[in-house]
DNA sequence: TTGTATGCGTTATCAT
DNA sequence: ATGATAACGCATACAA
């Protein structure tokens, strides 16, 4: 718990000059003795560099930053366990972000990017501001958006493709026979919860069938709000033989209240959600899932960030990753799992 | 994207000395009207401190780390969810450590201590070797240990009762008449596998049952290890009514095993994790699981070490977290969800 | 090859 | 109340 050595200590243990023991700290070409004596000081002394006066000097903090809603959903889990291995190879720590689904805390995050504490940032925003817009123009430090940006905003973007995934899943349901699609919704002023609503009524009119509003219920990205959405939308239609549901979380709230509720999934509600996360293969039945790739876009965001500090200042790039529908037997009824 | 303003902007534009605006920045008494030209020159910049400064000057990081092998496991995450929230409401940033179930992952992290990019750290290592103690030992920062370590490691320390959770489990299942209880177990080499092997047997003695090491197999403690240690041990004691899984994953993975082998659950074989994550209610049938508190021992942790940073040296501490059996459907048969 | 001296941006001490 | 200046630990331009 000493006050730990510095360059100073070591050059006088080793009789030499601080700008001597840096260059051997540092690799420069030294003679052959005394960088032995800068070593063996070194390493008796456990030295360690200090990382802010590193950092102050370098003006590179060698961490980036991770800013995400609520590290439970088990879609940013998955994004996480790609981008911190990759951070991890380039030599960047990692710097968590749980910003609580509060548009404050995340201009904050925004805004600590001044303070230089991380290199680059990766955020995940659930609702796209004016405020985050104005943030991301100023912003001192390459930022990754995952989810759609304006075009023209200056900062990379990976994307997923709402519209093709909620189509793929309605198509699929509609493919079964079932014609009262039921959709249990996240918040609609996020940017998925708006992306997704919109899709929904699109694929509809796609398959020839009649949007009907009262199918539609709002309620939040987990699965007790699922629950309770399922609860409201089952008692006021309870023709719905299929449900979509707008994440997983949802899903398996939905797939309890069916459950409790007495109903058969399949054979009396298919239930299909989104995000096909790990959790999909763990329920019962197996809950298909629309894949919104988000270990790919965990990974892409990684890839592009690390890039763009590599080679410095570019154009905005903009990487689209395709939606694939998983079926399993919340839908089929078949194990395939 | 420009080159961040500093205070000796600031003090050029304001028309006063860099002590000034240091003042003004840092609430010491200062003329109103100083104030006032140093804050709106502030403001028009867009200044922002520059952490690695501050930090080189105040010794202090604003950082403080979390290191766990695994973000995937639930445990671990709840955890995190606990602890984030903690260090952000007290000012401090999340470093979070991924260490890929390697032993020298985590011995780097420990010595990454002395750049002192951390305040503290919380680390839940996996294995406890020689060197671990060592690097706990000349630390330079506080460190709180989740999991057991030797008594006087100088560190604070949350633990669990892994002894008293098996028992509980091992007790429950022999009170529904259960008498050929399996036990799929972790690597040995590991502290929660060594802790959870032992305790298996000394419960199963406490019961009056036979220890028969034919009924234990040896896997990881991961999901698709669970359930291929669940088809060894199946294949190999068929006459097995009971399983007790080291953890939750494990627990998962048999299920799984089980139902693909036509086995009733809980009526054939009734299955316990340990843990009681999250999943354990999303899992059919809802798995009955001992529960070691990892939500509150992330929260002991994470206060644990507020405490230290604020209070300085102090002897190190011990928290043991009561395990508690939570039972379901997985043993019992009954909807208790 | 090596040492001296300077600067990174901040805080804090000391005069004024 | 304010300004000049040192110091935090390191890297480096320059001089020797």
């Amino acid at each position: 718990m000493s006050d730990g050595p510095t360059i100073t200590t070591i050059a006088q243990r080793a009789g030499v000059s601080i700008a001597s023991v840096s260059r051997v700290l540092n690799g420069l070409p030294t003679k052959a003795e005394t960088e032995r004596r800068v070593m063996s000081a070194a390493r008796e002394l456990g030295y360690v560099p200090n990382s802010a006066a590193r950092s102050l000097k370098s003006r590179r903090s060698n961490q980036l930053g991770f800013a995400i809603a609520d590290i439970g959903n088990p879609a940013y889990l998955a994004m996480i366990r790609e981008i911190q291995p990759i951070f991890k190879a380039a030599g960047y720590r990692l710097v968590l972000h749980s910003t609580d689904v509060d548009t404050a805390d995340e201009i904050e995050v925004l805004r600590g990017l001044g303070e230089r504490y991380v290199d680059g940032l990766i955020m995940v925003p659930l609702r796209m501001t004016r405020e985050h817009l104005d943030m991301f123009a100023g912003a001192r430090a390459p930022i990754v958006i995952i989810g759609s940006v304006p075009d023209g905003t200056p900062v990379d973007n990976v994307r997923t493709d709402s519209r093709t995934g909620v189509r793929l899943a309605v198509e699929h349901l509609h493919g079964l026979g079932r014609r009262r699609i039921g959709f249990l919704n996240g918040p609609l002023d996020t940017v998925p919860g708006a992306a997704r609503g919109a899709a929904y009524i699109e694929a509809l009119e796609a398959c020839g069938l009649p949007y009907d509003k009262n199918l539609v219920e709002v309620g939040d990205f987990y699965r007790a709000e699922g629950a309770q959405a399922a609860e409201r939308l089952l008692g006021r239609a309870p023709e719905i033989d299929a449900l979509l549901c707008a994440n997983d979380l949802i899903a398996f709230g939905a797939l309890e209240t069916l459950r409790r509720t007495g109903r058969r999934v399949p054979e009396d509600v298919a239930v299909a959600g989104m995000d096909d996360t790990d959790l999909a293969t763990l329920a019962w039945p197996p809950l298909t899932s629309v894949s919104l790739g988000s270990a790919e876009r965990g990974r892409v965001a990684a890839e592009l960030l690390l890039d763009r500090l590599g080679k410095g200042p570019r154009a905005p790039r903009v990487v689209t990753v395709e939606p694939r529908l998983v079926i399993r037997a919340s839908t089929t009824g078949e194990e395939t799992r």
